[in-house]
DNA sequence: CGTAGACATGTCTACGTAGACAGAGCCTGG
DNA sequence: CCAGGCTCTGTCTACGTAGACATGTCTACG
């Protein structure tokens, strides 16, 4: 491998000449960059990162702590980190941990710490009650505050409580008496989140709050919640704190007789690409994951370079429900058997390439 | 930042002695390995993964080129490998791409060499048509050969098209004519094996393959497909390239009145956590995602380590067809309207929590 | 008792870059 | 006409580690 030295020989100029080409630092004449880049070419010449950023102290890569499997969200705000990173010139590395692995987030935070990052984003965080971690760079954690103990933590939100509370208000606005929440595992924050929103427009509405399904994010899960729901009469609505969740338990009210949405509303959370296109299009409350992510890098990376400004105010993205076929007023109690509309309904995908309409709702 | 000269001051050692502590060397007395330890631990020591790797030319990073967006597959085998490679003590570099960028493939690859990687993988590579990438580091690509030039090229596949093979084979078994295929875009190696399985199949048996349908792996263009197919009377089997796109279609001829599976048969491709959990459950070809990625990483890092020794042979996983409940024999011409059993019907998901059960079929 | 060899530790240096600083040529304005 | 500033390029060095090699100690065995 080459070296700036040998090119800076072949090109007839310093060694710290080469650098300034490759850094793209001013005061270099067009001339001797030219000859630069033509050595460089020539010898095939590629910076040697190790070395700059041993010689720089900065390694223009940021680590992120992924978890779990390859769920929507997670992989959905992994792209956008990507994307974002790499438009601001950093580089990813990347860690998965998963649920009740031993090391956990604090063993990934370490990991990336050796590894050597810039600064380090923590995708949808879970609570792992344990000290704090300790951290030299900053951190950006996105979608809630984490445990950890670091010169500059910013924390940039989905919104997940709005968008639980849009979610659960829209079944109430429905008529629906109260809403039941098939929750995600309470150790995420993201899940939190949604079950705190869901229960404060339940309180604030003066309703009951039925007892909290525990979920796992997986359909499977929601598919046990359903059949367990199913097997009580009077349940009429209900919010799956994700649209995995959300699609077991359709399937599981169906297989039992209970039609959505005519018997039963179903409401998810994420708006995967598939919702618009299961039986019955999935009501579902869109994450702004694309729009975290970028908010988020940019906060991030400003913290980097600028250690001593001052962060500017999180813009809160819109909070977005989209209304689809698995939502529906109560309807009373109609006999079982009848027949089945298959084709499409009120609130169903429409025949034009489905677009997905968006209902913005007030927030908080 | 404290150096391993400032711990060895500490500990009454020389830096190479913390080195070699650092790095599990072999000759070190217990008495100064905890001295060292003990040192590095009271001034908060790290090792600078930087200079480490300028000192020592290795990088103990992967590379990954990932394609597109939050798609189930390429993020299950980002996942997969994340974990082989961490198993095998390398950090992972990630670059992502979409179709169509500018830069593409070669512009990730030459980015990661630049950032420093000890080796790549491509995972889903696709075909643009250029001149060879070249590349100094082995190189594994997860699903086809690809164009470049490297000192060591490892490929692992998914079996894509055996597994295409049995997905068409399933249908043809079942009594239907043909096959019509839903096929991705053709620039993936991914979809051309797919395609290449099924009319391979079509062709041995002497049936006739129709048009080839276009699709994007969205859940959209299937759909789209699906409400061209059901405008047609004879469509009674499909082989859709990924479950996304099954879906989608499903999705259409449903609201067309043509009823999955008793009027058509849709065969996927994944198997997505969500196949077994929507209506119908979707009969689909697992991909060994994990199984791919692992054994990949095992290649690749025998290669980087000994790049001398000869690879071994490449172990092809067991094709794995899912049957639920979207395929079902050709029945007669029924008239519309008929009523729809909604819960549970032969080959549909059992009442058990799903377990999905494969058939093996057998290869080529 | 001498020596081979395993064990334990140290010395010196290369790795390739970017930062601090210096200096030379040139232009411009008073 | 000259001071000051801008432009361009060079020299020297630090960055923190691991590899090559040397050295010293201790054990075992003929």
């Amino acid at each position: 491998m080459p070296s700036s030295v040998d090119v800076a020989r072949l090109a007839g100029v310093s060694q710290k000449t080469v650098s300034r080409v490759f850094n793209d630092e001013p005061y270099v004449s067009a001339e001797v960059r030219r000859r630069v880049l033509d050595a460089a070419e020539q010898l095939g010449y590629r910076l040697n990162n190790a070395a700059r950023m041993l010689a720089s102290g900065r390694t223009r890569t940021i680590g992120v702590v992924t978890l779990g499997t390859a769920l929507y969200g997670p992989a959905s705000l992994l792209m956008g980190i990507e994307r974002a990173a790499r438009a601001t010139g950093y580089a990813l590395r990347v860690v998965n941990t998963m649920e009740h692995e031993p090391e956990g987030v604090a063993g990934a935070v370490r990991s990336l710490l050796v590894q050597g990052v810039d600064g380090i984003v923590i995708s949808e965080p879970i609570d792992e009650g344990e000290e704090p971690i300790p951290v030299d760079v900053p951190v950006l954690t996105l979608g809630a505050p984490p445990n950890l103990a670091a010169p500059r933590v910013l924390t940039v939100g989905v919104g997940a409580e709005s968008l639980a509370r849009a979610a659960t208000a829209h079944l109430l606005d429905l008529g629906h008496a109260t809403v039941h929440h098939l929750a995600g595992p309470q150790r995420w924050y993201a899940a939190r989140d949604r079950l705190a929103g869901w229960r404060a427009v339940l309180r604030e509405r003066g309703r009951e709050a039925p007892r909290v399904l525990a979920g796992d994010w997986s359909a499977a899960s929601g598919y046990a919640a359903g059949r367990e729901l199913a097997s009580r009469g009077d349940v009429t609505a209900v919010f799956a704190a994700n649209d995995d969740m959300a699609i077991g338990m359709v399937r599981a009210l169906a297989e039992a007789g209970r039609r959505v949405p005519e018997d039963a509303s179903v409401v998810g959370f994420d708006d995967i690409p598939l919702a618009a296109y299961v039986t019955p299009p999935l009501t579902t409350a869109r994450q702004p994951f694309d729009a975290v992510a970028l908010q988020g890098l940019e906060l991030l990376v400003r913290a980097i370079e600028k250690p001593d400004a001052e962060p500017p105010p999180v813009v809160e993205p819109p909070v977005e429900l989209v209304v689809r076929g698995s939502t529906a007023p109560p309807q009373p109690r109609s006999r079982r058997g009848q027949v089945r509309r298959v084709a499409s309904r009120a609130g169903g995908e429409p025949h034009a390439p489905p677009t997905s309409k968006g209902e913005s709702a007030t927030r908080n």
